[in-house]
DNA sequence: CTGCACTATGAATCGCTAA
DNA sequence: GTTAGCGATTCATAGTGCA
């Protein structure tokens, strides 16, 4: 099997125009959040977002198969001590001038949000990954995320701290460890809508890098070895990165030269993999993050 | 101390008309979701919910002090495969007509969420809780919700690490006590915006109820012993027999005389306590839910 | 190889000051 | 008035180093 990995250098509101219709599976993405300030990688003011993104998502529906799936992970900005709108009126625009269907919202549960007090708000510890397909019958594999639930319960009973224990039982005052007892009637067992993964702390490369189980949990769930995953918003190449490993194909366009660049020297191109059989891709490790000033 | 708890019959929309402006603390409510509950509120169709809502949230505005806060508790439900975008039009609009500021948007993630089985999606575990506010200055007493820390805090508060003395180097000039309370009580730490809380399973006298913890959480936080807590959709009254049980004042509004009458058969409408010391409410038992058919 | 101690830092936010 | 810049605040996780 040959597995090929085209990292694409542009505005990928023009890049995308030049990738034939309907040739994507699975579209995994973090745009870069609306932001007042101007410095810093997009700059894109939270009342122009939307206006700023409808072309993109258009060109994002066309290059996507008919059955393939887009992820959008993104999360609004405090400004002025209010949450900015923009993100739902993106999804209500999406949906009302581009037929987009808006099929689901999973929760990314960040449990090691960034720390800090403020005397009106909480630490904010999650992030929208919400699910956009062009028709009601898509491609899910659901078998290739499920949790094994022997391991994982033990796993997470071994892991499971005192501050996690005393923390459940004071909020709940019933109910919570009794269930665990049926986990291990069951060897698996499908997840739910909420993922929880932490932040990659060494990631100095890129200031928007999410962690590879992210990428890696969707591409599972949504594409098979040899299918093709998109990320217009490349960034330092994780979902690549993540879908190479994987076996998928997969094509990833960034603006900044210098992510392009660095990407493009990690990256091989073109993978050969021997016949063999379905998901038995080898869990290589996590690549090193290269430095990059 | 006299606690007073108001159970009232009728359509919440007519109701609230005969409370006084600026007079309640919190409102914490549950209320019919979208096309569910045919029964009680003739079903509110998707499309027109945001228009039925609209009033009722005017209606709660009028009523609460500035300080006061608005918690709603929301999930669209799925129809035709598709996310229904009425929440999201509903916080657009109440931000747009009515000048509410859209402060926050809590998770409640539902550990034990029900089980299941969908081609197309996983089990949903997750709930919105929406923080309204008429302004930015508001009632928040942070230090009643906090939760114990990891247990990296032992170790940690043995042996400071350079990087934590440094940077408390730079601060020890402004704040002067201030630190020192602060590691003093590193026992514990705030906690973040996604609530952990298993759904009570007993719960057969009403479908769309709540564990107690949910609005046990919120009273503690948006609320102190005497203030007033209002639930325009009482339901079972799981809001009003926490906010009895924490010392609050509250009022409940209900439109099936068979809840408003269960209710009012269990509560008792005022409640005399001694004077003691703040936020020493007795942590009764949660009281056993009658059975309603 | 396991385990413990220690270090670095992460898509943050508020409030004040200066221009 | 309005905006931009900067300091202060804070906690869970992974990685490194060493016994």
């Amino acid at each position: 099997m040959e597995i090929k990995t085209d990292i694409l250098l542009g505005d990928c509101k023009e890049i995308l125009k030049t990738l034939p219709d309907d040739s994507v599976d699975l579209v995994f993405t973090s745009p870069p959040y609306a932001d007042q300030r101007k410095k810093t990688y997009g700059g894109i003011h939270p009342d122009r977002y939307v206006e700023w993104f409808l072309p993109i998502s258009a060109e994002l529906k066309r290059v996507l198969k008919p059955t393939g799936t887009f992820i959008l992970n993104i999360k609004e900005k405090v400004v002025n001590g209010e949450r900015s709108t923009y993100v739902m009126e993106l999804i209500i625009e999406m949906r009302r001038q581009q037929g987009w269907l808006w099929t689901e919202e999973f929760i990314w549960h960040k449990k090691n949000c960034y720390p800090g007090k403020w005397p009106n708000r909480f630490r904010d510890s999650w992030e929208r990954l919400i699910q956009f397909n062009k028709n009601r019958q898509f491609s899910m594999y659901q078998e290739a995320v499920m949790v094994p639930m022997g391991d994982w319960s033990k796993t997470r009973l071994k892991n499971l701290s005192e501050t996690d224990k005393t923390r459940d039982e004071s909020k709940v005052g019933s109910g919570f460890g009794k269930n665990i007892s049926n986990w291990l009637q069951r060897d698996m067992a499908y997840p739910t809508n909420v993922l929880h993964l932490a932040t990659e702390c060494n990631n100095k490369n890129h200031s928007a890098a999410f962690p590879e189980g992210l990428p890696e949990w969707f591409i599972k769930l949504f594409t098979k070895e040899g299918d093709t995953v998109l990320d217009p918003f490349m960034g330092s190449g994780t979902t690549n990165f993540v879908a190479q490993r994987m076996k998928r194909n997969s094509i990833g366009i960034e603006i900044m030269p210098e992510y392009h660049e660095m990407v493009e020297n990690e990256l091989k191109p073109v993978e050969l993999y021997l016949l063999d059989k379905k998901d038995s891709y080898a869990p290589t490790e996590p690549r090193r993050r290269i430095e990059l000033r």
